[in-house]
DNA sequence: GTCCGTCTGTACGCTTTCGCACGCAAAACC
DNA sequence: GGTTTTGCGTGCGAAAGCGTACAGACGGAC
């Protein structure tokens, strides 16, 4: 896709489908599509934050990193949500890095755009503060699992985290990269992802995970992926009743 | 205090105190004074949000509890900022407990309220949505902590935190107590504190920590507290010039 | 077909933390 | 003043996970 196409009547990412028909033709010819390949960084901690980004099948990580250079995965944006919106404070400077981990297409809106829209488009902003708040969510049963649950929980859990962001049963993805994600060895994940192979819940083969049975991997999962996913549910449903809507 | 006291022309809370005198003098008839009694729960998780609170002097811990009853605090909230803020998302359901761990006073108001203030008033909405981003790099830092920090560390951090809240050097908080905040066994507390003391950083004695070196345990603690406190700074300074302002 | 980089399996010793439990001493309570 | 409660110190075996390291196996490049 060249980078200059026109948004198209079908967004494709859930927060744009959730905006009123009349609210989102305003917007559209704000956005481009960007392909995001697998590793790009949309932001670095400390940058200042140029664009914002709707990804269509992308996920994208939110990063911490330190000062040793280890890094864990904090939150997992998808089509559900956005990037950037963190702009709606007025703060622009991403306190976070924020890295594409499954490529695909996204909408790009720039910054001073969408510090208009926000400011002028109650609608947008009332959408955008929601998602805010589930990512928040997201964040802090972050912090809580990671505390309290052993690896095999947390990949169980990423994984259904990811399964749902891309809404595929088959995600492409290195042992080595989801240890940088769960803040593991790569060794830890190996032994974690054996078992739920031994177990018939996922298979994987050189970079690429099947979920073989979901209901399996909930059950493998900690209480957190039910909880979040709840919470996505229950706080963007109500205003996305039409997730596809017709072109 | 009697609960009805007015609010004065001198908030406490650091967020009341960063409005326009014009601002506050409008919010002070709907501002009460309440007592926060040490394990008071203003909400818990799935309650519905009736009223919000500035704290003065309190402290209260956001806290995850798990289906079998254990529980990780992911957040603290001071006399910087408020409980509650979800609100401004238009969801009135809090996702955690919110309990006094530091009892004092707090400015309380009632939620129907602060969403009619949040919606008609820009530049309180513009205070909170700062504040609530704050909020969130402090979740998310903690998410990171919790999964690659020892306890030595975590503890240093979070008594920094409770420090910078408190403002004193003095907290009245037992090993059992912190242990459930940090989400690990009371007797890891008590050796981590240990070490502290016979570093000469702290001190306690049943129930009162004293922090005798600030430098020392800022040294001893990981670089999440810097990073957390150079947000905060960075965020609610610019429009925090004069927290105490002349009555 | 061969080579080489990538991905995964496995092993070993070590540290941290856990779960549990007991004991002691200071405070609080009658 | 004696009893109970609360807060802290300590010990021990077990578990999880870490750091490191090596080797096999697959797949793409040539």
């Amino acid at each position: 896709m060249p980078p200059s196409e026109p948004a198209p009547l079908v967004p494709g990412n859930k927060l744009l489908a959730a905006l009123s028909a009349k609210c989102y033709k305003r917007l559209i010819p704000e956005l481009e599509i960007l392909e995001l390949p697998l590793g790009k960084v949309l932001y670095n901690p400390k940058d200042l934050i140029k664009s914002v980004y709707f990804p269509r099948w992308a996920a994208v990580s939110m990063v911490n990193i330190f000062e040793d250079g280890s890094m864990v995965e904090v939150g997992v944006v998808g089509r559900e949500g956005m990037v950037g919106a963190s702009l709606m404070s007025g703060d622009d400077v991403s306190p976070h890095q924020a890295i594409v981990q499954i490529a695909d297409g996204a909408w790009q809106m720039k910054a001073s755009v969408f510090k208009r829209e926000i400011r002028t488009n109650g609608e947008l902003a009332n959408v955008v503060m929601r998602y805010s708040q589930a990512l928040f969510t997201q964040v802090a049963q972050t912090a809580a699992c990671n505390r309290m649950h052993p690896i095999v929980k947390r990949l169980a859990r990423w994984l259904l985290l990811m399964q749902n962001r891309m809404e595929s049963d088959v995600l492409q993805l290195t042992h080595e990269f989801i240890s940088t994600m769960l803040g593991t060895r790569r060794a830890g994940v190996t032994i974690a992802a054996g078992k739920l192979q031994a177990a018939r819940i996922i298979t994987y083969h050189r970079g690429k995970v099947t979920i073989v049975d979901q209901e399996k991997l909930e059950n493998a999962s900690c209480e957190c992926y039910r909880i979040v996913r709840d919470e996505y549910d229950r706080l963007l449903r109500s205003f996305n009743p039409a997730v596809n809507r017709k072109s």
